[in-house]
DNA sequence: TCAAAAGTGTTCGCTATACACCCATGG
DNA sequence: CCATGGGTGTATAGCGAACACTTTTGA
């Protein structure tokens, strides 16, 4: 991640007082279907070279932490206007063995499909959330935080929509939200609940995701959706 | 808050690649009752001198955000231990004028009794949230930020509680809920809530906010939001 | 024909909401 | 004595949680 900064010349760039690195990290969130998995980068350089870390790097100096870290979604998953957020700044004295980093995390929301290279790539790697091994620096940090963050913003925003495809069984829906939450709702509650809601629209086609009866596949309604939190209403589970 | 940097000797940390300057920022709320209140200070110099802005400064690098926005709390207000929270870094490249500054933002909820100097220290005045000046830099957006993760967090923890003083009516509580969330309840039915949650210690004392009958002071029962909360519960309102 | 998955409905209890009523105090 | 503020109760509607029934399909 970090330049080291051991040689001395090439220092072109003078302060009076001492000022840490910035970098942006990026959690990239993804769902299969049943399980919330979350994009690694295998580290080729020490230190923590062979672990596994959220790809990141520097914020430049002329651009802001989201527009960096849009950049690093980019070029691990070629993905554009994906749903990203911010959501702690890690600012640990020696959390780098380096030198002094600040980290502003954020993390995206992607469609797995979406993403290109994804499991053949060299280097990167979903990890379903309960299999992912100890990680490089203060990562393990970072993702509980991130974990914290997505269960908290679930009640505020649909933010779940984002990571399904565009036509999704209702079973899906609750594996995604049973995952984020790890809670466990009643199939036909949860059912219930989603029709009453009107947020999503039914699809004509069906999908056979394992076997046994097909199932109805659904589209989530933003403009309803949009249209209720006009009249004050908030997303509960 | 930032210094200088122009002249040239002095300069003495240098890297290869440019860095920003990183400071944090303390968005102080106050209650006095009736409406919420934020610390604001006066600035001295150049630039957006004699506006208003939230206390900040330099994070040092033996020191993380966190310990960085305490020392700043405490010397604007005397306290320690407070409420704070991390809640957003600012990082748009041109927020300040003089260089590229990085802003990881805090906010402190205090007892506005407990704040030495106060209203008469010459350059701190506490502002009630609808009578906040345009301010320095980006504070503007800073508060709604700051008003934002306010709302949004009291949904998961009982933090109005570290606004009020010891003891206080269920008058002024509500007062506060409303304040926070920019809502109106009904005074009966949050009554009854607060009773049935149970969280709340009726003390033998009355208080005499202002003429008529009487109200009773209510102490924050800790304790027993713990034990709730133990059981999966969530602060609603 | 049986088991598994999907779609629909029903019941019960709790809680949010909207109110009504009484008590205490000060002008 | 009445206006104001504080404390308590009550009826209703709506939702969450638990659970029953039916249909479709593959083995």
């Amino acid at each position: 991640m970090n330049e080291s900064e051991s040689s001395e010349k090439d220092l072109k760039y003078c302060y009076r007082y001492p000022h840490p690195s910035v970098t942006t990290d990026c959690v990239i969130f993804g769902f299969d279907g049943t399980k919330l998995k979350v994009l690694l980068i295998e580290r080729g350089v020490e230190p923590f070279r062979g672990r596994w870390a959220f790809p990141g790097g520097f914020m430049r100096m002329d651009e802001s932490a989201e527009e960096g870290a849009r950049r690093e979604l980019e070029e691990e998953t070629g993905l554009t206007g994906a749903y990203i957020r911010q959501f702690h700044t890690f600012t640990a004295p020696h959390r780098d063995p380096r030198e002094r980093v600040v980290t502003i995390a954020f993390y995206a929301l992607v469609r797995m499909q979406d993403v290109k290279g994804g499991d053949d790539a060299a280097d990167a790697q979903w990890f379903s959330l309960d299999e992912v091994p100890q990680l490089a620096f203060d990562h393990d940090q970072i993702l509980r935080r991130a974990e914290q963050a997505l269960r908290q913003q679930i009640h505020f925003e649909p933010i779940g929509f984002e990571l399904l495809p565009e036509a999704f069984t209702i079973k899906e829906l609750q594996n995604l939200y049973e995952a984020i939450l790890d809670v466990h709702f009643d199939r036909r509650n949860f059912y219930n609940k989603m029709r009453r809601l009107e947020m999503l629209e039914q699809l004509e086609e069906t999908a056979n995701p394992s076997r046994k009866k097909e199932a109805f596949l659904f589209r989530f309604n933003k403009s309803k959706y949009d249209e209720l939190k006009q009249k004050g209403f908030r997303l509960e589970f």
